[in-house]
DNA sequence: GCAAGGTC
């Protein structure tokens, strides 16, 4: 007797064969694919891991000419599934040749369950006999693997197919707008234009806020501070009670009138506790990460590094609370033993009781992200050290005490006496009392306030008011951490995906920069989507898609009818697209011309473009009253050039910033003869190519 | 050359 058993990756096949086996799997190779194996009595078990999905969906090889196909037609078109492991499959089905019993033991989730009935399928082709079963745990642990081999189950083809009604519809949306949009910009190979159900709602996001940005108004108002002393401790700072003033004058008037005694008519001291933060999902992980200055797509590399190092756990979580079953001792008992943070653990080992934070988000996926092993600082790369370090030392404030804050107000009138009247001033502060857990997890602490003993009916002498004139600021940028927190309320994406459908907006040149700007290209082909075919720019086309396979799922709903219904959706709106062909060519156009436009000419007012040379296939800076007007700059002739709308401080010349996937982001000014590229270290413009 | 979802 022989059976198989097919996970979704490599380390779980590793993990179920050694409980099953207690540790005595031996490991052979098939077509290069680890495969354990091993042996009870007469009945011979291998384990085979996948690497997630290893089949993808595609339209048949007819349709792959984007200009001799019309887009409409892919959308009755087949969808076909095309092997993209060939060496995985090859020995899988190597191994499962034979057997009498197939288990599926994939992760517990929609696409857990099609990648497991893909591979049933796969299987099939070489043994039809075999009698397929299904294994379900939500964490490999001894006793819910266990369990689960002691209790099979039957593959859940609804839920499969739950997931194939989100591949297929994916795909005929996905594609077919991509090459309608690209068709009509004329932007095609590399340059193609994309457009999808998850990117092009977050994209619509970012566009959004550039679009309030861009209509406000920005109104000037003035502040007023003063410095105070006192015969008791440090000078301080405090503010006036108006917190804007609108008219310049009015805050002058005061300025001027102030007197210099001042007496506190209140002061409340207040003390209050902070929690400790929740343990790591994915999302909150990236939003750390990219507060301490990594993106998320980096980030994410780094922990998955990690992870298969064994040096932090499973990365991709939705999950905020700690399970039952995860040993918390035993994991600060590891860390104890590192040289860095060895003493902290040990201090929170030493506590009483372990009593670990919870979020708000509790699933059974997988635990949340929590140090596994350790290292010493040195043997990792300066960047994984500080993926490490956050997770281990989030771990650990995670079981530290609460940290205490005592905050001051106090309140203090002036004496204005050629006004006849009193001006009252402010003070708030706060500072650490109690560290707690701040002494393990210190990102993003603030800097302590003055904290004065100053109490009501005590005298203080106004040194020195300072007017401030201060402009309103627009709604803020989203960093890229922000935005991952977004789509997640949003229910744009999953965990595994967000940070690099966020990476593909970059790529696309949808965005650059982070706070994230989008280009004009973004903003064009956003607006005419959002113009002309909202429904795939906003995120209720994935709440509804999240309904339906919830509605297969249950059997209450097929696949093909919910694939169908969603065709005929599309259909309308491309039918719409096609309709304002004109309008929606000439609005992405208009987006990129107006992203090849840098600034103006300092000779003649004009603007300043970027051209590419039809002679020598060079791009430059070139005056739009050429021939009139002979303004020309060189330009680097590798990765994109954003406009900034910026001119450089010295010479007055615009600013470009210049990206790829190579270097760094590089801003210069577009003069090779102006003054700063004198100086040594900005030199690098000159005939950098 | 298309999407989004797994995983490396």
């Amino acid at each position: 007797m022989a059976r198989i058993i097919v996970s979704e990756k490599d380390n779980a096949a590793k993990r179920i064969a050694a409980i099953l086996s207690n540790g005595k799997a031996t490991t052979i190779k098939s077509y290069n694919v680890p495969v354990y194996v091993f042996q009870n009595g007469e009945e011979k078990t291998s384990v085979i891991g996948l690497k997630g999905h290893i089949l993808k969906v595609d339209f048949p090889e007819k349709y792959s000419n984007w200009q001799g196909v019309k887009p409409i037609e892919l959308i009755d078109a087949d969808v076909v599934k095309v092997p993209t492991q060939k060496s995985i499959i090859k020995a899988l089905q190597k191994e499962a040749k034979g057997v009498e019993q197939v288990i599926i033991a994939t992760d517990f989730d929609r696409e857990g369950e099609l990648i497991g009935v893909d591979a049933m399928n796969k299987i099939k082709e070489v043994n039809s006999k075999a009698k397929i079963k299904r294994a379900r745990f939500s964490a490999l642990t001894e006793s819910e693997v266990k369990e689960a081999f002691n209790n099979f189950e039957d593959i859940y083809v609804n839920l499969a197919n739950a997931g194939e009604a989100r591949q297929d519809i994916d795909l005929i949306w996905g594609a077919t707008l991509t090459r309608f949009i690209s068709l009509a910009s004329k932007r095609l190979g590399k340059h193609f234009l994309s457009v999808g159900r998850v990117q092009s709602p977050t994209l619509a996001i970012v566009v959004a806020r550039e679009k309030e940005r861009r209509a406000f108004i920005v109104k000037p108002y003035w502040q007023i501070k003063a410095l105070f002393s006192t015969d008791q401790k440090e000078d301080f700072f405090a503010q006036h009670k108006t917190d804007k003033f609108w008219n310049e004058e009015e805050a002058k008037e005061i300025v001027s009138n102030l007197g210099k005694a001042g007496v506190i008519t209140d002061s409340k001291k207040t003390k209050k506790q902070i929690s400790p933060p929740a343990p790591f999902n994915t999302t909150a992980f990236l939003a750390a990460a990219s507060s301490v200055g990594l993106s998320p797509s980096y980030a994410m590399r780094i922990a998955e590094g990690l992870y298969m190092e064994g040096l932090i756990s499973y990365p991709r979580v939705d999950n905020t609370v700690y399970p039952e079953s995860l040993d918390l001792k035993g994991i600060l008992t590891i860390l104890k033993g590192s040289k860095e943070l060895g003493d902290l653990a040990g201090e929170i080992l030493a506590q009483k009781k372990l009593t670990p934070t919870r979020g708000k988000k509790k699933a059974t996926d997988h635990p949340p992200i929590h140090p596994t092993g350790v290292v010493v600082k040195d043997s990792l790369k300066p960047q994984e050290w500080k993926v490490y370090e956050m997770v281990a030392r989030r771990f650990l404030a995670t079981l530290a005490p609460f940290a205490s804050m005592e905050s001051l107000r106090i309140d203090i009138d002036v004496e204005c006496p050629s006004l006849k009247r009193k001006e009252s001033f402010f003070l708030q502060g706060s500072r650490v009392v109690e560290e707690g857990w701040l002494k393990y997890y210190g990102y993003g602490r603030k800097k302590d306030d003055v904290v004065t003993n100053l109490k009501k009916d005590d005298n203080v002498l106004l040194i020195k008011p300072i007017l401030e004139s201060k402009e309103t600021q627009p709604p803020q940028r989203y960093g890229q951490g922000r935005l991952i927190q977004e789509m997640e309320k949003l229910g744009l994406g999953t965990k595994s995906t967000r940070h690099s459908i966020i990476q593909n907006l970059y790529d696309r040149g949808y965005v650059h920069s982070d706070p994230i700007v989008p280009t004009e290209l973004g903003v064009g082909v956003s607006e005419t989507l959002r113009k002309n075919a909202e429904a795939i720019t906003t995120p209720e086309l994935t709440a509804q898609l999240e309904n339906d396979m919830d509605l297969i799922a249950e059997g209450k709903e097929k696949k093909d009818s919910v694939v169908n219904i969603s065709r005929e959706m599309l259909k309308g709106i491309l039918e719409n697209l096609e309709k304002r062909g004109e309008e929606v060519s000439q609005e992405i156009k208009e987006g990129i011309r107006e992203g090849k436009i840098v600034g103006k000419c300092l000779k003649c007012g004009n603007e300043l473009r970027i051209i590419r040379s039809r002679k020598t296939k060079k791009r430059f800076v070139g005056c739009a009253s050429y021939p009139d007007c002979k303004t020309a700059f060189p330009l680097p002739q590798f990765g994109d050039v954003i406009a900034l709308d910026e001119v450089c401080e010295v010479c007055k010349t615009p600013k470009v910033k210049i990206v790829s996937n190579r270097k760094k982001p590089w801003v210069l000014c577009l003069n090779p003869a102006c003054p700063t590229k004198k100086t040594s270290d900005n030199n690098k413009t000159d005939g950098r190519e």
